[in-house]
DNA sequence: AATATTTGGTTTATAAAATAAACTACTTTA
DNA sequence: TAAAGTAGTTTATTTTATAAACCAAATATT
C-alpha cells in the first residue's frame, strides 16, 4: 500500500524551496525567488507555511540598508523531507 | 534550474493511479479504489482527468451482471510519467 | 527638491484543485 | 417487496495555489 505524501511538501514550490535549502546552509528570499521563478507574493505565502510547520526558520536582517531575509531548514524539516522522499520513491519505482 | 512538475501528475491520487497502472497491464476501478483508499467520487473525477489528458484509457464492460471498469496507461501516459519522474529527481537529490 | 522607479517584501482576493457528499442505476439478499 | 450492497457519476464544498494589489524604504531622475 502506498504511503501518504506529506501535503505540505507535495507542492511544487514548497518542494523546490526545501530542495534548495537541503543543499545549502542558508538562502535569501531573493535567491530562492530567482531559482524557483516564483512571484514574491507566492513565495512569501509558501515560506510562511513552512515556518508554521517548523520546517524552516526565517531571519530578517539588513545588508547595509537593504532588507535581507535568510532561510534555512530545521532538523524537523530535514526529517520531513527525507520521509517524503522515501514515501515518494514507492510511487516512482516501476518494477 | 528546477524543471516544472507536470501538474496533472503532481497530485497524490493521480500519481498513485499512474504508479499502479505503470506496474500492470490493466486495473479495475474497484482495485484502484482499494489500493489508493480513495473515495469512489474522487477516484472517478481523477480518472476522468487522466483520460482527458490521454494518459489512460478506460473500458467499461460487464463481468456477468456487474459493471467492470478497466483502466490502462497509454504510451503518452508512460512518457509523461517518465518525464515527471526525471524532473522530480532533481528536487529529491540532496548532494 | 520633489517625483518617479526599484527593491524587498506582505496582505488580500481570485482561480484552480482536491475532496466529500449526495445521487443514480442496477443487483442481491432477507 | 423492501432493504441493503455494488459500482459508479455528478454536484457542491473546502482547501490550496497563485496573482494582484499594496506598503515602506532606498535610489535614481528631471
Amino acid at each position: 500500500m502506498l504511503k501518504e505524501l506529506n501535503p505540505l511538501l507535495h507542492s511544487q514550490l514548497r518542494l523546490a524551496i526545501m530542495s534548495i535549502l537541503m543543499n545549502c546552509e542558508e538562502a535569501s528570499f531573493v535567491y530562492i525567488k530567482e531559482q524557483t521563478q516564483a512571484t514574491a507574493g507566492n513565495l512569501s505565502v509558501q515560506l510562511d507555511k513552512l515556518v508554521s510547520a517548523g520546517y524552516i526558520t526565517v531571519e530578517k536582517k539588513f545588508q547595509g540598508k537593504k532588507p535581507l531575509t535568510l532561510c534555512s531548514v530545521t532538523d524537523a524539516g530535514k526529517n520531513a523531507f527525507e520521509e517524503y522522499v522515501n514515501a515518494l520513491r514507492d510511487y516512482l519505482d516501476v518494477k
